[in-house]
DNA sequence: AATGAATGAGCTTTCATTCAT
DNA sequence: AATGAATGAAAGCTCATTCAT
């Protein structure tokens, strides 16, 4: 007589991940109760533990296998690009639209580290310390190049990441903007941020990355 | 015996919210017990109660309290500015710096307002979006005058404010850059983003739909 | 490793209800703690929640259910009753047995109904409202009949309704007096108590049920 | 700047009283809080051990002193009287008049004998059984004379006092009847319920007391 | 793989009481 | 005789986790 509702067999894990990338999004990992996370999962708080060995290391997983995914999907972006202003235009064109899928994936990988236990911590800190290395590199690459001008390189990658990362606070599917719109409108930001000064070389900034274009809907 | 040890008298208010924010700061509102907080301020517990109401309350009052003083300084800052890239050069100035030496408040302001009850919730983004409000018009101005060019100003809004309080993660006094140097980076980055672009298709960027408006959490 | 002492499944709602209705009437439903309670039961405090949902609703739960059954009870104790006379002398002599074996149910029922919410007080007290209904109806139409003879029916209601009651307070089995003895002793006291002063059908009245008598042991 | 509401001076104790009989008897002595009666003074809760020892004496104050002043008058009440009859008619007409001027007091000695400590307990109760063998002495000489009839003379003192307290559950000034009515109906009930069965002295046992009588407002 | 019932620690909050001012 | 701030205990309740079934 058990499992009236909920799910059943090898989809209860899939369910409990969906329902805790939520529920994490929502309240938070501390404000999360195994319990709410069991309710909407449709079993007992109990019957969680023969999926998830801790509450701790469902956040662990979730957060791990975010970034790497992250990074496996960067570098396949990044693929074939040699000039810094066209990897960069990647790089936020790649940024900007995996974040707008998985932006639940993404605001806990942000949020969350401080729920991470010391050894968890270090682990997901170093995997995004290899993130920020790629967007570090091409800055550097393209300062070096003359094409990019930043008073520091270090501050620049972190307040582009912000500033990407940014959109999961705001971003909904089916707002006004259409994905491409603001894919573009980032593009402009990032690549003028780090323009120089003076003469540019307008060209190569501004050229919006050819699938992209503004749109209405 | 009462008072052995611990704060005392009107100092104690005081004490509380200092601990307090650095635990919200450090673990996070919902994972920061009272417990934690009174220890820290040296009383029990319970003698928390006199001199606050409600956990709940506590928060409130700490996010409260920091926006009203950021959009009072703010203003003050922007006083006598006339163009809009001033305006903006002044806008980055205050808002790295004052981020600088409230970072804490500034972090918590952003990170737990999920954590805020509905009514509480209300009246904290009604003022932010105060904030909000004052770098929009600078962009808007700008973009009017012909001195900035951006895809649309609300994206940009939101990430330029991003950018800039993306701060808050990262900062530390003492640090490798002196406070002068971090704002000039971020002044380079911020001015740059929305610069012209030199050639472009001006027309299609920048018209905003006239009725919409992003969501936000 | 769970569970080493104390109660076990399906038997510990009803050792909670056994132990919450004695330490409610020996304390009072406000001076009974969880604690006091699992600990009587044998669990932690917390494992309660496992079987109730809140301490008021344990009250609330009992309060019910002994009214539900003190009225289902009644009306068969009543059944085939004619005479005014007959329906009173069965109404004290159900009412006085119940309250012997069920002295803590009907003293809490009486004593903790300003200790329930609102919302259950006036279903309690709607419940109750109809059990006191059926000695306002039999005093009625003894009046009616002459059989009966009262200042004030509501008034007499009442009294007789803590006069009876009254019991719980001193009963005690195996005190002097045998079951038997307790109700005829009240059974003439309150067909006294409403017989008519002047000429009065004496019969009806007075003779005492015949299985009563005092007993001493 | 104290004192900006409330009380003053030698006032302060008698609004304790009155505030603690209220509460009590609204609430309950462990439903009580000290806070609760403070504020109702209009002074903080620290304050009352200006005037109080402990919230225990208080309660025992309130009850001794009320017991004591019942028996005063009770024994005032029965002087000169010489019959049986007339005492007992004494004793109801006193103990509902009574009753009805000060219900709160009466509730609380009879209700919250639980919540005091044994030694308090004991002392009540010894002045309590006092006030109880008026009444059984009265029943007892009664019965010896032949004026009264009833089963068990310690069931009838118990039954007559819980049918005369039990005023004090639904008692409002200002209600349907006067307070004669009230009385008279409660003569009529206590006098009747001891009557003989057989052959009564009719005269001495039911003429109310002359200046009562039902009368509607 | 699910349940239901348990644990023991912990939560926010309230309590009666104390005491320097 | 009042305040305001403290104590230490306890309240009702929730938590992550365990485990026999």
């Amino acid at each position: 007589m058990a499992r009236t509702i909920g799910s059943h067999g090898p989809k209860t894990m899939e369910a409990i991940r969906k329902a805790g990338l939520r529920l994490i999004f929502e309240h938070g990992y501390a404000a999360m109760s195994l319990r709410q996370l069991a309710a909407e999962v449709g079993i007992q708080s109990g019957s969680l533990y023969n999926h998830i060995s801790t509450k701790q290391e469902l956040l662990f997983d979730l957060v791990r296998d975010h970034i790497n995914e992250l990074l496996r999907q960067l570098d396949r972006a990044l693929q074939g690009k040699q000039r810094p202003a066209d990897k960069l235009r990647a790089f936020v064109a790649f940024h900007v639209t995996y974040h707008m899928t998985k932006k639940r994936e993404v605001f806990i990988a942000n949020s969350e580290l401080r729920s991470l236990e010391p050894k968890n911590y270090e682990e997901i800190v170093a995997l995004r310390g290899a993130y920020e290395q790629r967007l570090a590199a091409i800055l550097t690459e393209g300062v070096a190049e003359g094409e990019f001008e930043v008073v520091d390189v270090q501050v620049a990658t972190f307040a582009i990441l912000a500033l990407l990362t940014g959109l999961t606070t705001w971003y909904r599917p089916g707002g006004r903007l259409t994905k491409e719109a603001i894919v573009a409108a980032h593009e402009k930001l990032v690549l003028s941020s780090v323009a120089p000064t003076g003469t540019a070389d307008r060209a190569s900034q501004c050229a919006p990355s050819p699938r992209s274009g503004l749109a209405r809907r």
